[in-house]
DNA sequence: CCCCGTTTCTACAACGTTGTAGGCAACGTT
DNA sequence: AACGTTGCCTACAACGTTGTAGAAACGGGG
C-alpha cells in the first residue's frame, strides 16, 4: 500500500535517484522523463518517507514549541501564531506542554529534542540558567521574559515599560489606591517581578507611595487565582480604587470577584490586565489591557531560530529581540 | 557533539549491537558489560537518533492531533487532555491547525501524515466522506460529531440528547420563547444540525412550537458571532426569554450583547451554552452549559488509536464510542 | 569427557532516502 | 576532427538504527 522511490522508479523505468531528483525539483531532468516519473508518482500515490529523508539529510523539518499550558489562552494564541510563522519556513511544529514544571521542562529541552526536532521555541517558567547551559546545543529560542537564563536567543516585550504605562493610565484616571495582583516570590516569577517593577516605577513617578498591602500575590495566574486575590484585597480593608492584574486571566477572575462583592467596574474599581486575550474583548465589562504584538513575537522567534539553524556552526552571539506592544483601553478602565 | 551507537560501542569496547541491546533493555547482557555500556552512554550523553530508529522500526512514536483552531478554548482544552493521554502510551503529539478549511484538512490527513506519524486524531469540520475514503489508511480516529464521514473510528458525545436535555432545563424554568444561536446550513455544520435537532425535540416534547424566527445562524462560533446573532434576535423583535447557544463562546458573546442591550441574565433572558470551557466558570454571570467529559473523550480517542495501530493488519470494523456529559447549571440559567 | 542447550555477544544486512562521482550523449568551439 | 562543456542520467555509499543468524563461551547431564 505504501510505496517507495524504488517502486516509482521501476514503474517509470528510471533509476531511483532520478525519481528522487524529480521529487526534489532538481533542474536537469528531461521534460518527458519528468512527466513519466510524475505520472508514476501519481498512480502509486507515492509520499516520501520523512524519517528516511531526515536521517539522510540530518534535518527533520520539525521544530518544537514548548509552553507551560495550552489551555491558558495567551499560550494558545501564541501557539497559533508560531504554527503559522513556522509554516512559512516549511516547518511543522510539535507542541509540548511542560506544565511549567522544571523536570518536564528539562525533559523537553534535552530529551524529546533528540534528533526528532531541528530546534526549539521555549517559554520556560521554572528552568534555570544551569539547566540551559547543560544542553547539548539544540538550537533554541526563548520566548518570554525570564531574565536570568544566561546567554540564549530570546524574544520578549519590554515588560517593565508596559506595566509602567498601564499603571500610569490608571493614575491619569485619578485613581490613587492602585492595587496589583499576581506578584510572585519564587524564582519562576520573572514576569511578575518585571511587571511589579513597572508598577512601582509608575507610582513613584506620580509621587504615590508604594503600599505593600495593596500588592496581592498569586501563585498561579488562572482566573480562580485572580478571583481569590481580589476577594482577599476586598476583605483586608485596603479599599483599592483600581487594580493592575499581571495577566488577563487574573483580571477576569478579579472582575468576577468584584461583581460578587457588588462593586461596579470601572466606577468603583478600575481593572486592567496584561496579554490581550480574546476573552477580554467580550467580558463584562470589556477589559483594558497591555496588548503584546503576539504575531510579531512569534515571527521573530521563528526567524531567530532559522538564523540559528543556518549559522549553527558559527554560533554567533546570542541575540535578544523586542516586540512591540500597545495599550488596549476598554470599558474596565474608562468612565463611560 | 552528538554521538552515535558506534561512539558508545568504541568507548565501552563492545559491538554496536550490544549497545543497542542495552539501550533497548535486552535481557541477556552480562551485568558488568551492561554497566560499562551505561557508563559510556552517560559519559557521552548519548541519545538515540529517533529518525534512524523509526526508519528501521517502521514506527515513529509520534501521533498527530488536528484541530480547526488552537485558540478556540474547547480545542485547546481537548488538546491538553490528548497530550496527557498520549503520554501514557509513550507517544509524542504533533498538533496541527487546519483552520477548518477542507484543503488544509486534506493536507493534514494525507500529506503531513507521511511516515512522520503513526496515527492521527482528527477533529474535522469540512472534510467529506470521500476525502476520508481516499486516504491510504493512516490509522485515524475522528473526534467530534460529524455524522456523514462514513466508516471510521470515532469518539463523540450524544449531541442530540445533550441539546435536548439543556433545552428542557430552560423549559422547566418556565421559559417559553427559547431562541437558538449557532445554526448552520453548510455541510460543515454537523454539530449544529445535531444540536438543533435536540433543541427542536425538546420543544416538541413540551408541546411548544418551533419558531424559525427564534433560530439564529452563526457561520463561525466565536464570541463575535454570538454577540452579532444575539443583537440580531433582539432587534428583530422576537423577544426571547431564553437562549440556547450551540457553544460557550457564542454564549459569552450573547451575554455581552444582552448586557449592552440592558437586559438582565437570567432574569430577563436565560442563557446556556455547550462545551464547558473555563471562561464560563468566571463570566458574569457564570454560564450554564453542557459539559462533555473531555478527559474521557481524549482518553477514548487515544485508546482507539492504540487498538487500531496494534491490530492494523486485521483492520477490524470501525468502532464508535460515546463519552459521557453532564449539565453544569450556573447563574446564567438559575433565578437567584 | 562429550554433547547439547543456554547465555552472551558479534557481523551483516536492511529500513528509504540523498550526496557524490562519474558515464554517456549532444553540442559548440577551436 | 579533436576538444571541452553541458545536460541527463545512473551506481554506489552513507545517514544510525535494529532484526536475523550465528559464533563463542559456559555449564550441566549423560
Amino acid at each position: 500500500m505504501r510505496h517507495r522511490l524504488k517502486d516509482v522508479a521501476e514503474r517509470a523505468g528510471v533509476s531511483v535517484k532520478t525519481v528522487s531528483n524529480v521529487v526534489n525539483g532538481y533542474l536537469h531532468v528531461r521534460p518527458d522523463t519528468r512527466a513519466r516519473v510524475e505520472e508514476a508518482i501519481a498512480e502509486l500515490n507515492y509520499r516520501p518517507n520523512l524519517s528516511a529523508r531526515h536521517l539522510r539529510k540530518g534535518r527533520t523539518g520539525v521544530i518544537a514549541l514548548a509552553v507551560p499550558e495550552l489551555d491558558i489562552p495567551y499560550f494558545a494564541e501564541l501557539a497559533r501564531y508560531v504554527v503559522t510563522a513556522a509554516a512559512d519556513f516549511g516547518w511543522t511544529v510539535l507542541i509540548d506542554q511542560t506544565g511549567g514544571r522544571r523536570e518536564q521542562e528539562r525533559v523537553v529541552a534535552s530529551g524529546i529534542t533528540d534528533h526528532l526536532i531541528d530546534g526549539l521555541i521555549f517559554s520556560p517558567l521554572a528552568l534555570t540558567a544551569d539547566d540551559l547551559a547543560s544542553l547539548d546545543g539544540t538550537p533554541m529560542v526563548l520566548l518570554g521574559e525570564r531574565v536570568d537564563h544566561g546567554p540564549a536567543d530570546r524574544v520578549m516585550i519590554d515588560n517593565v515599560a508596559a506595566a509602567r504605562e498601564i499603571t500610569s493610565h490608571l493614575i491619569q484616571l485619578g485613581r490613587r489606591r492602585i492595587a496589583a495582583i499576581g506578584s510572585q516570590r519564587t524564582p519562576e516569577g520573572a514576569s511578575a517581578r518585571l511587571r511589579l517593577t513597572g508598577y512601582a516605577d509608575a507610582l513613584r513617578d506620580a509621587g504615590l507611595g508604594y503600599d505593600e498591602a495593596l500588592v496581592a500575590p498569586a501563585s498561579a495566574w488562572h482566573r480562580a487565582d485572580g478571583a481569590a486575590a481580589m476577594r482577599g484585597l476586598l476583605t483586608s480593608g485596603v479599599r483599592p480604587d483600581a487594580v493592575f492584574c499581571f495577566n488577563d486571566t487574573l483580571a477576569l477572575g478579579a472582575l468576577r470577584a468584584l461583581h460578587e462583592a457588588g462593586l461596579r467596574v470601572p466606577e468603583d474599581v478600575a481593572v486592567v490586565g496584561f496579554d490581550d486575550i480574546e476573552d477580554g474583548r467580550f467580558s463584562i465589562p470589556t477589559l483594558s489591557t497591555v496588548a503584546p504584538d503576539k504575531e510579531q513575537l512569534a515571527r521573530l522567534a521563528v526567524e531567530l531560530l532559522a538564523n540559528r539553524l543556518d549559522g549553527e556552526r558559527k554560533s554567533p552571539a546570542p541575540r535578544e529581540l523586542t516586540a512591540p506592544y500597545r495599550l488596549e483601553l476598554r470599558e474596565s478602565s474608562q468612565t463611560p
